[in-house]
DNA sequence: CGGCCGCTTGACTAGTCTCAATCAGTGTGG
DNA sequence: CCACACTGATTGAGACTAGTCAAGCGGCCG
């Protein structure tokens, strides 16, 4: 069950920190072994609820969770994807108490990492660096989200997410140049965006007809990928992928 | 002009500091030293813009700043207040670009304190502690502002943010029970909120005729927080204040 | 005194939400 | 292998929130 993740490329966490700086042998291979006891948790289970203490490190290998937060009334707000190679929160520790849950949205293979572990993975200076850089850039991308759903339109809210997951799946490796698998539910999109799921659906519907996209079967397929980022306005900058590449 | 900031009470950034963590005599004479060439800049100029490569620590000591992002048609949305006490970005300088612009709202003084500087005061483990937890606070807010534009209504969200601010504005002094300086414009408002200046200023009145609130002449007074906090659902706990107290 | 910017208000429109019913896919027990 | 149950997707009609456009007002600055 863990040997896949035995491997440097095919492990998207480890892949995820070279993107951002260049791993010393020791730090990497530390990594992989903490990588080794992997757990299968199954879509809509809690990782860890608002009000609870902070727990260590939490790995996603496979699959994707969420940060959100309920209001009284029931109703959701999500706040960001945890996709394969994204941790949950390194340094919340500083603080007394999850401001938010963290979730499964489908089966995930998730590696809690303990708290003493954790710490000592931050005493190589490379990995936290780019752990560091890591927490820069979900929040930077937690800023886009704001933007996104205070200033843009349903339609353009589900294209500029989906124009975002695109690019970092491809950055570990999980998505080719046109499709990927997105396995969600039209609540939990609608949940994202700020929107009702019924709206969400005949916003995906105008996306099909208009020939950019098409969702099904867990999977998305980005018809045309150009029109699809003009039409979202999606500037990538703020993943700040590849800057490592370009340096 | 700058004698102001020269005792730790009167200087609204050591005070949000220990808020956080006790700081060493140390510490806060250095941190008090940084503070003594404020600039002042007039309501409306950014500081930093997006793109530009990240420039050392900004403190905010009087006055209302914010971090936006402009969409190509010249709408923007605001992603955060810079109140008295805050800073903008400690650690942003790991990455190559700025995400977002930071702009003052009103007339400010600020000051800037060199990469070297600030380099300085972060190897006091103190002074790293604190600025790390206020990091954290800054984007735990995110999410509450993201959930707030995502899953609230016009007068909720409003009535959330005249909470939050009222709240942070104690933390550093510069509110009392019921009345704090708020130098925004309805555009300002709208811009936060993901709304339009026409439809704040109808949510404002709805506020007022509540008998909830009253708003003019860049200062607002709570009539009634209880029925505030409770129409916002206002839960402080996302704003970590006073941990150190409960401890 | 005049101009400008921001606030206020009104009438109309458009985008989303609500409620409700139907349909499709999947998994289960018999 | 089939009927049933459940969850999520889809569709339609109608209601409502929030946006748009436009005009008038008011205070502040030069």
């Amino acid at each position: 069950m863990t040997e896949r993740w035995s491997d440097a490329t095919g492990n998207p966490f480890l892949r995820k920190l070279e993107g951002f700086v260049p791993l010393p042998e020791t730090d990497s291979t530390l990594l992989l072994q903490a990588s080794q006891n992997a757990q299968e948790v199954s879509a809509g289970t809690d990782l860890i609820r608002e009000g609870d203490p902070p727990a260590g490190l939490f790995l996603i290998l496979e699959g994707f969770a969420c940060r959100y937060k309920l209001r009284d009334n029931g109703t959701r707000q999500i706040m960001a994807y945890l996709v394969p190679g994204d941790a949950g929160d390194p340094d919340v520790s500083l603080l007394k108490a999850m401001d938010h849950s963290i979730r499964t949205l489908s089966d995930c293979k998730v590696v809690q990492i303990a708290p003493g572990t954790a710490r000592e993975l931050l005493e190589r200076p490379a990995i936290a660096s780019a752990l560091r850089k890591s927490a820069l850039v979900d929040e930077a991308t937690l800023r886009e989200w704001l933007l996104n759903v205070g200033r843009r339109s349903a339609v353009e809210r589900l294209a500029h997410l989906f124009c975002e997951v695109h690019l970092r799946l491809q950055a570990v490796g999980l998505a080719d140049e046109s499709r990927f698998e997105l396995p969600l539910t039209r609540q939990d999109l609608a949940d994202t965006t700020g929107q009702t799921s019924v709206h969400v659906n005949r916003a995906l519907w105008e996306l099909s007809e208009k020939g950019l996209i098409e969702l099904g079967h867990g999977h998305l397929t980005i018809l045309d990928l150009p029109r699809l980022k003009q039409l979202a306005e999606f500037k990538p900058g703020y993943l700040h992928l590849g800057e490592q590449a370009a340096a």
